[in-house]
DNA sequence: GTGGTCTAGACCACG
DNA sequence: GTGGTCTAGACCACT
């Protein structure tokens, strides 16, 4: 399920962080379900478990998810809404990013055509 | 000319190039014309010389800029278009940013209608 | 491994540069391989650890290492590319020393067994 | 006559001894000839006067050439012997240089028809 | 432990 | 005055 970059400029607890609400925001994981174990993952991706602690850590002090110690890290029920609001923000990133292309001489006309392009095809993962 | 903002997350050597960018690529400063001596925006700035001359030196790096030692650090003649050529990948960036948009609700109207209001208004400065 | 020369006009983070390209291009150091970290080359040469940095950065800019913060700098996959695509601009140089050696009276056939000697012996390390 | 170069990394002086060099040992210039006035050429070239005063200091402290006060600035009767003699540990440049070259996978017998095309032809100036 | 950024203050070569 | 290099020592984020 999880995936990491080694070569990634993005620290790995970021790209983990990353994922778990790219899974909550598509479906994947649901509120209530559970996330791997620290142990698990830290296995699995060859990953010190510290920096798995981290990822769950950052979560949890979002409300996204909530660890019960002893059981496991269980993804919360307002999991969905308070990644979307958090990610309200990526409004202005835009805005800044357009800003940048419309200066070194970007066409609207292509923004709005890679608009129309990702809202309509189902875009495939990067 | 420069402005620095300290509590911003950017290291401050990047602020500054990012700006330098900005002030040529809006014809602010031209090919030929120099920057701020080292030591002069230091103070300015209230900022370490060697963090504006690592800026300076990244500048350098990419062929933006030359600097003459004794006589001070110039825009060279292909600035422009290294720059721009630099700032073409921005629309790879431009495209996951739209995508995790639509993944949080947002409707593609709002993302066009943010677009039109860019190209069309002189945004202001943030 | 790698040695400096205080003596020498050379900055110190050219010579651990040019060093570093001549351990790749020689197959001592080979993609993957992590160079020293920049704190353990720092006290086994007794020099700045901004020093070391500065040369491990300079590397990273061209793409021949990457450097993966909290773990090391690792030699990049197309390393070996890079520097000799890099190096090619040698030969102008070449070309314009021996224009002098002529110039200075220097025989052709002096030039002509100096190359045949490196290119046949197994030229020690100066 | 002398030419500089703005762009040029070398610093001015060097390219004036470099170029006073040159035209003594091609013959342009023979001893007991007076070089330009100091405040003439720092006219012509657009130049510090320091700088063409330590370009010809560096040459009179290596016997090229000697001041007289009031009278000028001449090549000395030695100057070319003692240039060329300065001129022969190009040789060690020229080894190190073509020792890269092979390590780049260079061919020797590029190595040699450049030097035989050099010596051929009347090598145009840079 | 790792790399990355920054400050403070110094020295040098060049113009 | 200019840019360039280096030292010493600090702090941060990441593993």
């Amino acid at each position: 399920m999880f995936v990491i970059n080694n070569m990634s400029q993005k620290p790995i607890y970021e790209q983990l962080v990353e994922q778990a609400e790219k899974f909550i925001l598509t479906g994947i994981i649901k509120s209530g379900d559970s996330l791997p174990s620290v142990r698990n993952l830290s296995v699995n991706l060859s990953v010190n478990p510290n920096t798995i602690q981290k990822a769950y850590t950052d979560l949890a002090n979002r409300g996204i998810v909530f660890s019960v110690p002893g059981k496991g890290c269980f993804v919360s029920a307002g999991a969905l809404d308070i990644i979307k609001s958090a990610k309200r923000n990526q409004i202005s990133v835009l805005k800044e990013n357009i800003k940048q292309l419309k200066l070194i001489g970007i066409e609207k006309r292509e923004i709005i055509e890679l608009t129309e392009k990702i809202y309509k095809g189902e875009s495939s993962d990067d």
